[in-house]
DNA sequence: GTGAAAGCGCTAACAG
DNA sequence: CTGTTAGCGCTTTCAC
């Protein structure tokens, strides 16, 4: 019977058990250096024999590195999210590397808080979608954190890389798409820190010379209940749009929801595109437009990245592509 | 200007920096044993100034105990689990324990790798969803894991405490509801490792004198292709149901899907409910009536439960609820 | 109240 | 080819 209080099974036991110095069992077991067939052989059956695993304790207080990878999300609860982070932890598994996984719920101070217990954990390579505008990261720099971002990418960044999608072209399409619908009164939910789309928006707006109504471009938390506050008031003071661009799935859910409760009909009272494609997009009623972004692609690409060198600085751009469905028509 | 190689400040600088002991500046800032006010003023200085953050490898090394703890999930893009483990991530966070996250694709080997690199990072405290029978737990508990299951029991669980849904009442609510509109033809869609809810839908039509017809009962994998298929066979097979029970949100909208491809109307042609409640059900054309379940709840509570104490062991079931919307009808 | 010193498990020099 | 040894950063006796 085993007692609760059992001592890990250390390097030492294994060289005692196989007869043998530690550091032939280090060597061995690290495929570093040579041995000899024999003692190898010794070796690796007593291992296995002890069922033994070396401590990463040890080897990376000792190697002044630590292998894993942090990762900071606004939301694990947001399939985009969700599904960044599954192609971070895929590459992450293939490398071998474990992942901290911390949530910020887009608050620079919570960030700010998780980069601090990164720090600590020597952690020494982060993924994360910044929160605010990235002010956060002067320390994790300092710190000598090699640093990917996601999704946005930091102003002041100091040159680190950044996995965006193609925000630009994205918005543009779907734009040009509503127009050539004949929109004009188109309206834009954003989250905070979406300024880039937003930019992009206005001078997609510009270019089809149409003129930019600012009451028109509408900014939500990145929560559910402030995106469905957004998206309500915005239909309800401005019941002359026509379209609507929604800058994440969260707030295209948000729309869906506010629009049927104050009884407009997609597409006939308003047309909807939503950024970002998720399963359930098709599932609705009707089955919605949207311009969808690579996420696991994103975290993948990243995770890569901030594996391989952080020095460099590039920044990856990722394409998006407009799927349409069943959400946009004519003007009424 | 900052070089790259910099190197970590120590305990030994922040000593040096307020003239005192390594061990004065250990007990000052954990708060262990005593200091005189004047030295600790000096050394909280001394830190600050020097922007020390205590390396978390020495101290685990130290102390033969790893703060963080591990959490493994089949698939971190299914709502359900994304939910599950915003639950764990939010409980971790406010005790200030580091969480790393592994995704199991519901493959016991895979499993055992992680638990495997689990160990070596001597992450000693672990949540779960068991991946198959669970089989792959031994080494586990054998290396002196703390244990906590989530959503699904281990069988020979050696008594490991478990945080799961009431299956039992969920399914035979949902069963009776449907035999209630005049259903008696009731199928059930099951992922793997959905033992428990299979055994209570039995339960649950036998009770009602319903008997069971096996071929209504389908098994898929817990991906969305294999739910796929695994609907959409179940309607090819088998018109003359009526109604289906789909045991998760994956296999709901696999459901959905297939449906709406071969024609079927819900909730004319055929009644859906569908286990866990995702912010598309409502979305859904008809809103879908589904079997809810606390998975954000489940993984607080699981957190909770590995932080204490693992000793103990209980297994907590949470309640669900049915959420009654538009996807059932009377028997056609 | 405080400092010196002994390791925790591991790897990388350095001898042999 | 292989063993000995010196730490990595930290906490914790144990003297002073």
């Amino acid at each position: 019977m085993m007692v609760s209080g059992q001592r890990r099974t250390t390097i030492k036991d294994v060289a005692e058990a196989a007869e043998v110095g530690v550091a032939t069992v280090s060597r061995v077991l690290s495929g570093t250096g040579s041995a000899s067939p024999a003692t190898r052989e010794k070796v690796l059956a007593a291992a296995a024999r002890l069922d033994y695993r070396p401590s990463a304790l040890g080897r990376n207080l000792r190697r002044q590195r630590t292998g894993g990878i942090g990762l900071l999300v606004p939301d694990i609860t947001d399939t985009f999210y969700a599904r960044l982070a599954d192609g971070v932890l895929d590459c992450a598994r293939s490398a071998g590397e474990p992942v901290m996984v911390g949530v910020t719920a887009d608050d620079p101070e919570r960030e700010a808080e998780l980069i601090g217990s990164l720090i600590e954990e020597s952690v020494e390579r982060v993924i994360a979608v910044p929160s605010g505008d990235g002010e956060m990261w002067g320390p994790a720099f300092r710190a000598g954190l090699g640093v990917v971002f996601a999704e946005r990418p930091v102003q002041g960044g100091d040159g680190a890389p950044a996995v965006v999608a193609d925000d630009r072209s994205g918005v543009r399409t779907a734009v040009e798409y509503l127009a050539g619908l004949g929109h004009r009164r188109i309206a834009f939910l954003a989250r905070h820190g979406q300024a880039r789309r937003v930019r992009a928006f206005r001078e997609a707006l510009g270019s089809l010379g149409v003129a930019v109504d600012e009451e028109l471009i509408v900014h939500a938390r990145a929560t559910r209940d402030s995106a469905y506050a957004a998206a309500s008031g915005l239909f309800q003071h401005r019941p002359d749009l026509t379209a609507v661009l929604a800058g994440s799935n969260i707030l295209g859910e948000a729309a869906v929801l506010a629009a049927r409760e104050l009884d407009l009909r997609l597409p006939r009272d308003v047309s909807l595109i939503m950024f970002d494609d998720v399963p359930w997009a098709e599932l609705c009623s009707p089955p919605l437009t949207v311009v969808s972004q690579p996420a696991r692609d994103m975290g993948y690409r990243a995770a890569e990245l901030v594996l391989r060198e952080t020095r460099r600085a590039r920044t990856v751009t990722l394409p998006t592509e407009l799927v349409v469905r069943g959400s946009c028509g004519p003007r009424r």
